[in-house]
DNA sequence: CTACTAGTAGACAGATCTGTCTACCGGGCA
DNA sequence: TGCCCGGTAGACAGATCTGTCTACTAGTAG
């Protein structure tokens, strides 16, 4: 029975793990996803799983790489580019975006932070890895404080992703409001930097 | 062997079991360590364990409840009390212990945030303890806000705790100045709400 | 046709997880 | 003396986890 699907689909089996391991990791954590669900997920066998990737471990590290693509770059950048034209826009349309993200009924939470938190050890890959991702989002931050012409961007891009971490969990915690109220304290802190942020220029 | 100690240490075995679970859970995540380890930490039977607790679920919300008395009440309210005296100050003073708290080798971050993001289903008793726990430090924040006459004081300890929150993930990931550049956009959520934390009163 | 490639189904090993159970020990107490 | 009580050590059941392996199949290229 499951034999004659093959040949229905046999759409790169690698994409069909990938993907698998995008929802399941993204929505449960890696620590609570084994590979056997996975490969059901996936509808693939396990060994074929094992051939393109050769533990659990480097299934997850691709599994962030992806999330950095699809999230970070698709999805937050991408949206951000969208919403805003100024700099200091583009910094506060970052809530506006999550806002809309923390209402979906699969609010996931920041994936980088969950395997951050899951790893204790301080010298586990996982855990390098998301601190690197989170690196990433930050040098993007930094990136628009630059544009923005923030005095101290690296302070700035900081303190801008404590706002953010803190609104993701805030709203995991089952804050919804979280974004907006987020928002306000970053027009402050843009304020202090000497951005105005809502000039009488449009959207 | 072992049998001569149980007389030289019979010292509470179910306080040993809550110490164990505390320093292990808190430290690596509840997911992370099992009633073996645990046990063998405790230097208790595993039957032992289980007659206080009838399952590891139990064990861990008693574990929760002993964070919110030593890390909550004990450690952070503590030390906000001692370190400050108007309640602008110790909103302020936060801070001021998690700057301590942070560059500590042992740093583990928040036990709340660590369960609530390790468990995806909404019902899960787990996650619920974890969000009463993280409404109970909120609403220590919101007497503050009250003692300081802060005009909306919902709005204002939910945005508080978003900042303590982001604070210390962000210092899970590395940065260990967190507290210091959050301590910074406290003061300019705290101005902006119409209060001085600064004046020339000592201390 | 042959050989190769990509994949399947699923058994298996060995570790680890939660939770249960038996058999035992030693001190306090009536 | 006899009995209970708190605790120990560790075997066990059954699930689940990562990772390996065999035997098979279907499609494709030469």
């Amino acid at each position: 029975m499951g034999v004659r699907q093959s040949s229905r689909k046999p759409a790169n089996a690698r994409e069909q793990i990938d993907r698998a391991a995008y929802e399941l990791f993204s929505q449960y954590g890696v620590r609570a996803v084994g590979v056997d669900t996975l490969a059901a997920r996936a509808g693939v066998a396990k060994r074929t799983l094992y051939k393109y990737y050769p533990s659990k471990n480097e299934l997850v590290l691709a599994f962030l790489r992806r999330r950095e693509e699809l999230w970070t770059r698709s999805w937050l950048q991408g949206g951000i580019e969208r919403a805003a034209v100024t700099p200091a826009q583009k910094l506060l349309a970052i809530f506006d975006v999550f806002d809309e993200w923390f209402r979906r009924p699969d609010f996931e939470a920041c994936s980088f932070i969950k395997v951050l938190l899951e790893h204790a050890e301080s010298g586990h890959p996982l855990r390098k890895a998301s601190q690197r991702h989170i690196d990433t989002i930050r040098l993007f931050i930094r990136g628009l404080a630059v544009e923005a012409q923030v005095p101290d961007r690296e302070e700035f891009a900081k303190q801008w992703q404590i706002l953010m971490m803190g609104s993701i969990v805030a709203a995991y915690a089952g804050d919804l409001d979280a974004a907006r109220r987020t928002k306000a304290v970053g027009a402050l802190l843009l304020a202090r930097n000497g951005i105005d942020a809502r000039p009488g220029t449009r959207k």
